[in-house]
DNA sequence: AAATCGTGGCG
DNA sequence: TCGCCAAGATT
């Protein structure tokens, strides 16, 4: 049978949200015009998959430098990437320059207010077309991201387990989406599951909706939402290169597609199951395999990489990618698994 | 439509 | 210490 909430809770959701609001660099506060849309939509491709506190460095870094679509749009593709290495998940970064320059090009250099013409653009799925449409345009629109799937969940005490359990979650937050204030109500609901009814620990004393609440009144509200079992990670070897000629250090650019598609990183051999050794080197030269290992973890897998160091002269990698002085590898954007790996070269002997 | 794609924080 | 989790999108 399908479970129905209280009719009471965007009332009291917004009751306290006009109270409580945490201050964002991207938010307008409650009672306020609304924000910039570039702004807003920014942040949201930011904050996919990561946390409020992760992403304010980068969100000014991004809106200091490119403070407007035009800006973004007429940005180098490599000074984009570089921008965003260390906040994670690269395919956002591209997916972010084609939208804005979809924007540019496409649409006057204006964000589409629609939900469905915000959700044709790149990088824009449900949620961030939801919540753009909400939050900087003012449409009714049903914003669902995984603190709103937690607190539903424990609001209706759903026994069905994610991810099976979305339609049903989002039905029920329809229910709950007001005809007015939808975007305040989807950054109380996101703030409520940030501070008051977190993953690990509720804090169902503070919380606005305690009494509305079928997980608070079970005695373990922190057992929702039930979940299906996750299956374990998986661990991979490989060999990081690091061909060093003077002062530089040779760095490549990955492939478009796949694992840290796009950005600068250190050669590597293939990634597998059993160590590879020398295979896949970026230059016949004598590699010597330090002893030096980089453990790295990533969504669905762990990495093992030891590092082979070889020292070159004359011309030998031109052709392969950029010579970067070591001193100053900070400025190339290296992901932090690669970050990692020179960090450590840079202080090994061979 | 299940798998793929980063990183940092927290209990 | 380590598994879990987070303002998801794409294929």
């Amino acid at each position: 049978m399908p479970a129905k909430l209280p009719s009471t809770i965007a009332a009291l959701l917004l009751k306290w949200y006009d109270r409580h609001a945490r201050v964002l660099p991207w938010r307008s506060p409650p009672g306020a015009p609304r924000g910039d849309p570039y702004r807003i939509w920014l942040s949201e491709v930011m904050l996919q998959q990561t946390q409020v506190a992760t992403v304010k460095p980068y969100f000014e870094t991004f809106t200091r430098r490119w403070p407007d679509f035009a800006a973004l749009a007429a940005a180098e593709d490599a000074d984009v990437m570089a921008a965003w290495a260390g906040l994670g998940y690269y395919a956002r970064a591209r997916n972010m320059l084609a939208c804005a320059r979809a924007v540019a090009n496409d649409h006057g250099g204006r964000l589409p207010d629609s939900e469905a013409a915000l959700r044709a653009l790149p990088g824009v799925g449900d949620y961030t077309a939801a919540a753009v449409a909400a939050i900087a345009f003012g449409r009714r629109a049903v914003v669902v991201d995984a603190n709103v799937e937690r607190v539903v969940a424990r609001l209706a005490a759903l026994e069905t387990p994610l991810p099976r359990a979305k339609p049903e979650i989002r039905a029920l937050t329809d229910t709950i989406t007001p005809d007015d204030r939808a975007g305040d109500f989807a950054q109380a609901m996101m703030d409520l599951g940030a501070t008051i009814c977190t993953a690990r620990s509720p804090r169902c004393l503070l919380c606005p909706l305690s009494g509305a609440c079928a997980a608070e009144r079970s005695g373990e509200p922190e057992s929702w939402p039930r979940r299906e079992r996750k299956r374990a990670r998986p661990h991979r070897r490989a060999t990081f290169f690091w061909l060093r000629r003077g002062d530089s250090v040779l760095l490549v650019r990955r492939p478009e597609k796949g694992m840290l598609g796009g950005m600068r990183a250190l050669p590597t051999g293939p990634w597998q199951d059993d160590a590879p050794g020398l295979a896949g080197a970026p230059v016949d030269a004598e590699w010597v395999m330090t002893e030096r290992i980089v453990q790295h973890g990533f969504t669905h897998f762990t990495l093992e990489a030891v590092l082979a160091a070889s020292d070159v002269t004359g011309h030998i990698g031109d052709n392969v990618g950029e010579w970067w002085p070591i001193a100053d590898l900070e400025s190339a954007g290296l992901p932090t698994v690669f970050a990692k790996a020179a960090r450590i070269m840079k202080e090994t002997r061979w």
